[in-house]
DNA sequence: CAGTGGTCTAGACCACGGA
DNA sequence: CCGTGGTCTAGACCACTGC
């Protein structure tokens, strides 16, 4: 081998595909775009509409585009800059938060939702929704787990509907003296039901936040939260006042 | 609508069969186990490879698989938490941190980190790449970059070489005052270096962890880590002593 | 209704890891 | 060397959107 063997190692024809597209991205293309569809862009390019989809794919993951059956593919704006800040410790529904209330209901938890909470797997608990909207745009949903014992001054005349007695639950959690919580984050895809909330199809990917709420030396709410991924970025805003310019944030390319 | 119109939604065949592979890792399998081949459980499942690959790509997604060419499919451990915490707010570098040098360039940044710095697009700064390992296995992978303005007492004779001229920048970043930090987190997918620091194809999903550091009125420096999203559960401790017992604290099923 | 992206198939070959 | 997962093809049909 005389040369170096830089041509020896073939990149994927999707690999290449994503670069040549995104750069087109970048020059060609405005947001809110609408590009070819799949089958016109895949001949365009001579390869199989598979090996576009693959394309495709990892540019919706990292929030270049955005593909909506029946519809076709935009190109997306940039990723959407939410507050999840850790430094404003409050119960969730404290004044100043920016979710709605969707409903309430009053069922066994996830196992692992209960061995969170330190509580019988099949001891129900509230379940509180929520669904938070930045832009006009949904960007997550929450589902807020409440054991009993934590709202124990909760009656059924509370709780007529589902909002009412969502409305109720945070009210009364309210009373509890906030000792502290954590947070963690995590890759998921979004369940069904969550994935109809968000307005993405099933498996979306999501980034899920998972926070645990202390009071009275336990647990004593868990909140999961589902992000939407492609057009998201979690922001954990900490130093004193300074203004964040987002624009073109993204990974080095 | 006499009945409830639930068979007639039909599943996509790769979303039952993720459920169904699922169900099956909680009772059948052990964590570490190698699964069979795809030929062979696609021939088992009655669907083509590409359906039965849909699914594990999921399932991968989610931290449940871990899938390497020439090897085979196991199942994979919990999620590792990896402690980000936001409380603790210090140069990168100091002590009890937990990465490793890897080594220094100097070079201009990407257009966007530039913008981010506030320099001008082509002024060269110092990239100091570094790893992180927990548990025995790489987790993230970071490129720091520094101002040149930001250590302006750094000679080139403190920069022998990689390692040791990395070890410089941080020395000398300690010299200035933090005054404040910022953070986000948003999916990305992994560069072709990353990649192979992380021990993962290229275009795996990762986590980005950007952090902006403020000094003299200004960003002095800025990380940008990326972070294995299918092994690394990303924490922000914030509550005080209270102990982590994490293990089936994945996102409710 | 036509056009879009989403799912699925049944093949083929390649790159990598380990024996 | 063989077996693994990774890539790619050229089709097909389905589900959804908007006209």
């Amino acid at each position: 081998m005389g040369t170096t063997q830089l041509e020896s190692v073939p990149e994927p024809k999707y690999w290449h595909l994503k670069t040549v597209l995104s750069e087109a991205l970048d020059s060609e293309f405005t947001v809110g775009e609408i590009l070819p569809n799949e089958r016109e862009l895949a001949a365009r390019f001579g390869v199989a509409r598979a090996t576009l989809r693959q394309a495709l794919e990892q540019l919706e993951l990292e929030g270049r585009l955005q593909r909506r059956r029946g519809v076709g593919t935009t190109v997306a704006p940039p990723r959407v800059g939410v507050d999840v800040g850790t430094e404003r410790r409050t119960w969730p529904g404290a004044s100043g938060d920016t979710w709605q209330l969707v409903d309430c209901t009053v069922d066994a938890p996830p196992a692992a939702v209960a061995d969170a909470l330190g509580i019988d797997r099949d001891e129900p608990v509230h379940i509180v929704r929520r669904s938070r909207v930045s832009h006009g745009r949904p960007v997550a949903a929450e589902l807020l787990y409440v054991p009993q014992s934590s709202v124990p001054d909760l009656t059924a005349i509370d709780a007529p509907s589902g909002t009412a007695r969502a409305r109720a639950v945070l009210r009364e959690l309210q009373h509890l003296a906030l000792e502290g919580q954590d947070r963690a984050v995590e890759l998921g895809s979004a369940r069904a039901d969550d994935a109809k909330e968000l307005d993405r199809l099933p498996g979306a990917p999501v980034l899920v936040v998972t926070t645990r709420f202390f009071a009275e030396g336990r647990t004593a709410a868990l909140s999961v939260a589902t992000y939407r991924a492609d057009t998201c970025r979690l922001t954990f805003g900490a130093s004193g006042g300074v203004e964040i310019h987002h624009g073109q944030e993204r990974q080095a390319s």
